[in-house]
DNA sequence: GACAAGATTGACT
DNA sequence: GTCAATCTTGTCC
């Protein structure tokens, strides 16, 4: 799963629709160095989590389809928007493998495009890291809601959309290339908590809360 | 129809 | 480090 350990940077990369469509535990990872694309704003994927059907309690996909969740039942590669604790919107990106419900829950964004829209929707935010630490935060500073729900975004023309991981020559803030991947437990959940499905960069400070447990180096 | 829980965040001590 | 805000969703009766 996640001995992947180089991520972008590493030239050619596999289409989207591949990678998401396997078991969402081992796509998670994959997502990390990729882009997240909202109109004029963008950020590097740098922390994800991985929920999945049935066997994960602590998915919103583990009894069975409603109409909340019903998206993650669907194709792989759109966008899964819900609103948590009455204020904040979270985003996933559906990926299981063929009969299976799954979605990644996007965490933590290094923002490269569009950062002074970012600060002018998270005032709040105290520095550049703080912009997209959150799977609340990254939503409200790319502009993500309700709307977006179901959003496909493996076509580059919607309004939210990934694409490959670049050499970032024309982004507004320099990003690292290849790193580390890391795991931990999962955040903010009291089921199934121990399962070590958050992945992230391992010397990124755009990440939320660096998990505790090296997976693998780069 | 009513009630409880929740994949978070930010302010306060 | 602790706790309140806020409201949608899902479950139970």
């Amino acid at each position: 799963m996640a001995e992947t350990g180089e991520i972008g940077g590493s030239g050619v990369e596999p289409p989207l629709s591949e990678l998401l469509a396997q078991r969402t535990l081992d796509a998670a990872p994959l997502l990390l160095g990729r882009m997240l694309r909202v109109g004029e704003r963008a950020g590097r994927i740098v922390e994800v989590e991985a929920y999945e059907g049935a066997d994960d309690p602590a998915s919103h996909a583990a009894n069975g389809p409603t109409s909340r969740s019903e998206v993650m039942f669907g194709p792989v590669g759109v966008l899964y928007v819900y609103r948590i604790y009455g204020m904040h919107w979270c985003a996933n990106v559906v990926s299981h493998g063929p009969g299976q419900p799954g979605a990644i829950l996007i965490r933590a964004l290094e923002p490269t495009e569009g950062v002074e829209q970012m600060w002018t929707d998270r005032p709040k935010a105290r520095r550049p890291t703080d912009l997209c630490s959150g799977p609340g935060k990254l939503c409200a500073a790319l502009g993500i809601e309700g709307r977006h729900n179901g959003v496909d975004l493996l076509n580059p023309d919607s309004p939210v959309s990934i694409a490959p991981s670049t050499d970032r020559s024309d982004s507004e803030v320099p990003a690292s290339s290849a790193t580390s991947v890391v795991c931990g437990p999962r955040i903010g959940i009291t089921k199934a908590a121990d399962r070590p499905w958050r992945f992230a960069e391992a010397d990124n400070a755009h990440v939320s809360r660096p998990p505790p447990t090296t997976v693998s180096k780069g």
